[in-house]
Parts: C-alpha cells; sequence; structure tokens
RNA sequence: GGAGAGGUGGCUGAGUGGCCGAAAGCACGUCUUUGCUAAAGACGCGACCGGGUAAAACUGGUCCGCAGGUUCGAAUCCUGUCCUCUCCGCCA
C-alpha cells in the first residue's frame, strides 16, 4: 500500500506510475475521497470534544434539573458523533479498496514496460553446454531413474500434484540443507515456517486470496490460506512490531512449502515439475531501514548468483519491467536457468526472483522501527528473494548435468549432502 | 478436546463507573552533590492520528489483548473472540 498522504500530494506522479505499471486505478477518487474523509474526521473528533466536555460537567451539576439538561445534551452529541464517525469509516473502507490496487512505485532504473522489455543485466559462469547427444528433458530423466511419480500424485490430489522418489527425494533434500547452510553462513537466520496464514497476512503482503484469479488456496470455515511462497509468513512474523532501528537489517531464509492453485495458467508451457500445485522453497527475506534496501536487494541478488553458479547451472539475470512487477515490488530481479529439455532444444526457465518492496508491504502489515533515544517510527522495507526452490533447481539440475547414458553428474557442492557424485 | 487462571505503559505491577493516560517500583533522560570501575537527591519520562509552528511552544482526539454492547461518562459492568499460563486427556 502506497503512504495516502503521498498520493495526494503527488496525484500525477503516481498516475505515471499506475500506467507504466499496466494497473488501472482511480487516483483523482482516492484524493477526492482522503479530503471528504478527512473532514469528516475533524468532524467527528469535534463533537466528540463536546461530548466529552459536557460528560465532565454532569457530575458538577448544581442540581437535578441541570444534571439533567446536560445528560441529554451529552446524548444528543454522541449521537451525533456516531453519524460523523460512521460516514468516516465508510469513506474510509472505499479509500483502502482502492488504494489496494495501487502499485508500489517503480525503481527509476527500472526498465519500463510490459515482459518483452525486461533487461538481460548479467549471465551466470556456468556457459550453455554444447551437448554431443539429444539431451533428454526431465521427465524422460525421471522416467529413466523413478523419480517423479505424477500419476501418483493426480490420483492423490489431482493434477498438478506429484510424489518425488529415489534419487530426487535425495536431491530436494540435499538443496534445502545446502541453501539453509549457504544463507546462514551469510547472516541469514534459518526459519521453518507455518504453511498456513492469515488472510489478513497475505493482504498484508500484497496477496489476494479468492477470487477468481487467485493464486492461493484457502482453507475452507476458517481465515487460514496455505502460503503461495514463505514471503508470506516472514512479513507476517513482524506484523504490528516496531523493531530497533539499530538492529536491522534483519535477515532470514524461511524453508516452507508453497501451494499455488495456477489458475488461468492453463496452456502455458508447464510439463512436469516446472509448473505444480506445490513445492519447496528456501526464501530469504529481510526487514531493512529505507537506507538499506538497494544495497540488501543487490546483495539478495548476487546470492542467488552464487547458489546457481556453485550448482553449475547456466542462467542468466533479468531486471524486470514496470508492467511486469506485480503490485508490491518496487524492483525485481529473475534468474532464469537454461533448461536444455525445455521447448524445443532448450528455454531459459524462472528458478529465482527477488524483489525490494521497500515499503509497501510494511505499511498493511503495520512493521515500523524505532532508533532509541529518538521521536517517531517509520516503516521499514521489505525485500524477498529465492533462495532455492527445489523443483526448478531440479529441474535445471537434472537437464543440465545429465550424460550421454541418462545418468546425471551431481553438482560438487552437493555431493557430500547427495552421498554420490552421480545418480543412475 | 475438558477444567481453571490471566492479558494494563520498555519491564514488574496497582487500579471494580467520572478525581485514571493510568499508583508504586525498575529501567531510561536531564540536572545537582559527592566523586569515579560506585552512591544519593531533584525533576522529567508512553504511543498513535490530527490542528498549529520555520522548528518548537501550544492544542484536539484515540489507545489498558481485540471486536461489539450498556452509560451523559468504561481499564473498571455485559457479550463475543483471540492469545498466554496451569492441570487433565489425546497425539506426530
Amino acid at each position: 500500500m502506497l503512504d495516502r498522504k503521498f498520493i495526494v500530494s503527488n496525484p500525477d506522479l503516481v498516475k505515471q506510475n499506475c500506467l507504466e505499471r499496466g494497473a488501472t486505478c482511480d487516483i483523482d477518487r482516492i484524493v477526492e475521497l482522503e479530503k471528504l474523509r478527512t473532514e469528516k474526521l475533524q468532524a467527528a473528533q469535534e463533537l466528540n470534544r463536546q461530548a466529552n466536555e459536557v460528560s465532565q460537567s454532569v457530575g458538577k451539576a448544581k442540581d437535578d434539573t441541570e444534571r439533567q439538561q446536560r445528560v441529554a445534551m451529552g446524548r444528543s452529541l454522541r449521537d451525533q458523533k456516531d453519524v460523523a464517525q460512521r460516514e468516516h469509516d465508510e469513506i474510509e473502507v472505499q479509500i483502502v479498496d482502492l488504494l489496494l490496487r495501487v502499485p508500489n512505485l517503480t525503481h527509476p532504473q527500472a526498465p519500463r514496460g510490459g515482459e518483452e522489455d525486461a533487461v538481460e543485466v548479467a549471465m551466470g559462469k556456468t556457459p550453455i553446454r554444447k551437448f554431443d547427444f539429444l539431451p533428454k528433458d526431465h521427465l524422460a530423466l525421471g522416467q529413466q531413474h523413478d523419480l517423479f511419480d505424477f500419476e501418483g500424485g493426480a490420483r492423490v490430489a489431482g493434477a498438478g500434484f506429484y510424489f518425488l522418489k529415489n534419487a530426487a527425494v535425495i536431491l530436494d533434500l540435499a538443496l534445502q540443507h545446502y541453501a539453509v547452510s549457504f544463507l546462514t553462513r551469510r547472516g541469514y537466520t534459518p526459519v521453518t515456517t507455518p504453511d498456513l496464514a492469515l488472510t489478513e497476512i497475505l493482504h498484508g503482503t500484497g496477496f489476494i486470496p479468492r477470487g477468481p484469479e487467485t493464486q492461493i488456496y484457502s482453507i475452507e470455515n476458517t481465515d487460514l490460506n496455505l502460503v503461495a511462497t514463505a514471503e508470506i509468513t516472514l512479513g507476517g512474523m513482524m506484523a504490528g512490531e516496531t523493531i530497533a532501528a539499530e538492529t536491522l537489517p534483519l535477515k532470514f531464509c524461511g524453508l516452507s512449502h508453497c501451494f499455488r492453485t495456477e489458475a488461468g495458467a492453463a496452456g502455458r508451457a508447464s510439463k512436469g515439475l516446472y509448473r505444480v500445485h506445490q513445492f519447496t522453497k528456501v526464501e530469504m527475506f529481510a526487514f531493512t531501514s529505507p537506507e538499506q534496501s538497494d544495497a540488501v536487494h543487490e546483495e539478495m541478488r548476487g546470492l542467488e548468483c552464487e547458489l546457481f553458479d556453485s550448482l553449475e547451472v547456466p542462467y542468466r539475470v533479468i531486471d524486470t519491467a514496470s508492467g511486469d512487477l506485480g503490485g508490491p515490488a518496487y524492483r525485481k530481479y529473475d534468474l532464469e536457468a537454461w533448461m536444455p529439455g525445455r521447448g524445443d532444444g532448450g528455454q531459459w526457465g524462472e528458478v529465482t526472483s527477488t524483489s525490494n518492496c521497500t515499503d509497501y508491504q510494511a505499511r498493511r502489515l503495520n512493521v515500523r522501527s524505532k532508533a532509541t533515544g529518538q521521536k517517531g517510527t517509520q516503516f521499514v522495507h521489505t525485500l524477498n528473494g529465492t533462495a532455492i526452490a527445489t523443483g526448478r533447481a531440479m529441474i535445471a539440475i537434472l537437464e543440465n548435468h545429465q550424460n550421454a547414458d541418462g545418468s546425471i553428474s551431481v553438482p560438487a557442492v552437493l555431493r557430500t549432502l547427495v552421498g554420490s557424485d552421480r545418480i543412475g
């Protein structure tokens, strides 16, 4: 959510930003309603003040008649206040409703435009491999080594669910362990998070459960939802808290399952493990001061690169264009790994994403910071970044590290964890 | 899941209808005295949203887990709800 005062004093800037983001928002209406709301607020406060005054005077009435008069007056003032307050509240609801649709501001250096305007800003250290045989896709490799059971998954939970089996389980665990240890060594506090979160927390982080296009599974008869990413729970972890400014940045790496309905995704390239309803992810998350967020964002991008370099997977880094940023992100980098078995002769496939959400989530979640000895608080900045989503990372590893006989070389950094240097 | 107790300021903890934004202690800040790996005293010290100011001063409102209700007036009474603790049961 954007600061409404900022919107009121910079309506044209915000409108331009909405345009670049491809978001339709009625900024003029917000400005108008906010003005109205302030008037109602002041009216309600004034009536309340008068009512308080009258209440105070009741005890000092000199006789019963005067007392009765004052009580009646107080009641009337309260009633008037209630009316003004109710009008105010109705306007407030309308404003918040409009405000929720206004996307975050955009980093000045982020490219403008849609998906096709994304800028490739870097390449990984591992070059794209020239195979002297026809590389298989991860499904074929999985079949050869009995790594996945999609039919069983569908029987149990429907299409888009799967069982991992045999070496895939070991690889999945190794990737989790590797990412968590890697980040712990770099100052990220490891946590496991709930896999469910309250609707309010989803809203705070900018996710919109329920509705036709939602990515979110909700639990019937409760206020709970399956999380689409640990970003939701990690952000929510500090909801309503005021953090001592000296302790910033707070950096976490969270391990969670991720659940996505993938509504509206039908038809998109989505063979096998690439687009599924459930996967496991190690996620970085940080609460920072406004001054720190750009640097921490670059740090997260750097860590993602280090991780995928160390896994010997070729990738490119994308600076996402304004129209493709979604609501909360101010700037977003994606790592796209080269997946030799994807499409016809290989394709880039997104494996990580890191966003600087500035104060957009913090405002809704009400996460502030306060410097000791100083007056006032400010909203923190929040950032998130995928360390490793095991499913997609596994696709990249299997497809890039396959050998002519269909065996798969385990990347050096995983060999101890996997307990072997090859699969098959 | 059952029974009970409780949620008050940074912390401990008083407060059962107006004199309570809230005693007292701790912590913290400023000052004074002594003087120096200490101690004593005085004063001050919550947050948030508004108005006001160059900034202050000043000023209105809200907040005692949360949401409702009763009342002219609620930390205090009523209802619901969440959370914490203890005991019992169950369980990975």
